[in-house]
DNA sequence: CTGAAAGCGCTTACAG
DNA sequence: CTGAAAGCGCTTACAG
């Protein structure tokens, strides 16, 4: 036996390395193969002997080996992280979305970098490029609104960088669409409203920069109508998705006359506007003043009276983008019934008083 | 001219790489120098002429050459990516967070990765010394609890990755730790509601196992003591720091005889918790029931009535941790004032009725 | 099905 | 103050 030929004699089981981790030559030589076999089995080619990549496993297994991401980035030019780019006021949101794509890239080797942007800076795109560039991210998942900007798509696309874009319509190919159904969220809290008997009924909308703001009304105004009640426009005003602006909204339509028995407002942050303008004024919901938002964030059910609401599945969103991305969507789907907004009736709605 | 001097007759200014970017050996050919003074420059190494580090300075910028931070880390043994290593419920707290340390490594090539763990998993330590080995992170920014765990902070030890651990109370050496203030927060709640005039106080803690709820109750009771007012044990309750803890404990206050006229609870996850018994039970704040929180979180204001809070500066805090953890504290140093918490005097706070 | 050579874009010794 | 050589831990051609 050549002093070369091996040293498996040696204690090289985990932690066995004299403090440092296996690399690829480790296994190669605890395996008895080349460093190129071993890369083989990493990346599952499937022009490997099935004993040997046996045997190349079970020294995986043995030494808790795990390939250097960052070796394996630089030479794949291509590093192993996911983005995700957004730029949203509300936190609960931006964490759901976080522990979905979390949740996707679960055990894959990837990692997750956050982020944030404004939209409305001068070098917006350049810091996205420069972000996606510098760290040859594998891909991002953008959120509304970026999700939305035609211009980030299209960098994106010059760069050659791998997107997922969430937003509520489609506007892009399905494989790099994930479609979220505000529509069908919006038209269950419409078909609320007239089955507890609402012809009244205010619409707080987001801002028309935002697609969900178009989807959330077309929803709740078709489900109305198929209700056979009527939206009227003097009962419609434009929010910014703000609490403030909620508040600003509310106070115009609870001084018209006469009011509205419900307001729908395009998300809770707005409805919990809403609910404090009435307080404020001595009107009782859902008595005086049925109030539904729209996501069902924590604020919702901290409410007095507990908000009515439109659940989102946004975690679940997040992680089929993760899903998406990778090209793994077949490996874990999500129930269809989980991918769908689901109202959730709490106290801040009821029948009008007549 | 050799044909293999120079090429600098050729358009490699910015984006004149054929479609690639510049690499150290690109600018070195261009400033004429050897890619290990290049190198030098990158790291601001002193050891190099005046004269030579201009002239690649001016060739880096008329390129817009960065460093691969793979290929970078790779060398060093280590990676450009700052973990945030969280067990949260609060989303705002973690998105706070976040922002703060993204403002400390704006500009310094590293990026944050997320890690949110659950300290209960019997894996919880495995996990955090795979994704940090596998990961080669420069650095870990821990929040609480996971930050008043001394086995982590072993662990990292261990493993030899910097860290630093955001606490209530001086848990590790001053370079490893920032400290918030909890206490002068809670001593400033208590001095108000003193001030106010109320003398049978209520307090709600958080749960034990978190050092904040000592700290908030210890300011918070210290300060009533210097105005004279005593914090009656049967008016003290342990809650979880969660919104249904804050009504089960609310519950049990309201319902003694004399109830409290005031109510501090630890967070303001606990103090929506206790308007919404109060408000269900018919009591109004403030006229019958003072409640004060800590955090002001999104849904303070939101609440009704406007609650009365402590802002603790988590943005602040975030960016000071990660300045620590890249050992450039004196680049931005807060002002002391931004690193205090500061109470919030809204509509939920008032005189007691008699 | 497997491997030896070259290379990804940097840095660390080591010289000078 | 500057550079040539070797190496970080992987993968991509290219052979066989």
């Amino acid at each position: 036996m050549t002093s070369s030929s091996s040293s498996d004699d040696h204690d090289e089981t985990e932690g066995g390395f004299a403090g440092r981790r296996p690399t690829i030559n480790d296994i190669a030589r605890l395996a008895r193969v080349s460093k190129k076999t071993v890369s083989r089995v990493i990346n599952r080619s499937p022009f490997v002997k099935e004993e040997t990549r046996a045997r190349i496993e079970a020294v995986i297994a043995e030494t808790g080996y795990a390939p250097d991401p960052q070796a394996r980035g630089l030479a794949f030019r291509r590093s192993f992280l996911i983005g995700l780019i957004y730029d949203n006021p509300t936190p609960q949101y931006v964490v759901n979305m976080q522990l979905g794509i979390l949740d996707g890239i679960k055990d894959t080797g990837f990692e997750l970098v956050v982020h944030p942007c404004d939209r409305s800076s001068p070098s917006f795109l350049a810091d996205i490029r420069g972000f996606i560039e510098r760290q040859r991210l594998a891909g991002v998942v953008l959120t509304p609104s970026v999700s939305e900007d035609e211009r980030v798509a299209e960098l994106l696309a010059e760069i050659e960088c791998d997107y997922i874009r969430i937003a509520s319509v489609e506007l892009d190919a399905p494989d790099r669409m994930i479609v979220s159904h505000d529509r069908q969220g919006a038209a269950a809290a419409g078909r609320h409203l007239a089955e507890l008997g609402h012809k009244r009924v205010g619409f707080i909308s987001g801002p028309p920069t935002f697609r969900s703001s178009h989807e959330r009304r077309a929803g709740f105004e078709d489900a109305l109508a198929a209700a056979g009640v009527k939206l009227d426009p003097k009962y419609i005003r434009e929010g910014a998705y703000t609490f403030e602006s909620g508040i600003a909204c509310a106070e115009q339509l609870l001084a018209l006359d006469p009011p509205p028995t419900a307001i729908f407002a395009g998300n809770d942050e707005m409805a919990a506007g809403v609910l404090q303008v009435a307080l404020r004024s001595g009107l009782r919901a859902p008595e005086d003043i049925s109030v539904v938002g729209f996501d069902d964030f924590q604020i919702a059910s901290r409410l007095w009276p507990p908000l009515t609401t439109v659940r989102a599945p946004t975690r679940v969103t997040g992680r089929l983008a993760a899903l998406k991305l990778l090209g793994a969507q077949d490996e874990a789907p999500a129930r269809p019934e989980e991918t769908l907004p689901v109202l959730v009736v709490r106290q801040s709605s009821g029948p009008p008083r007549r």
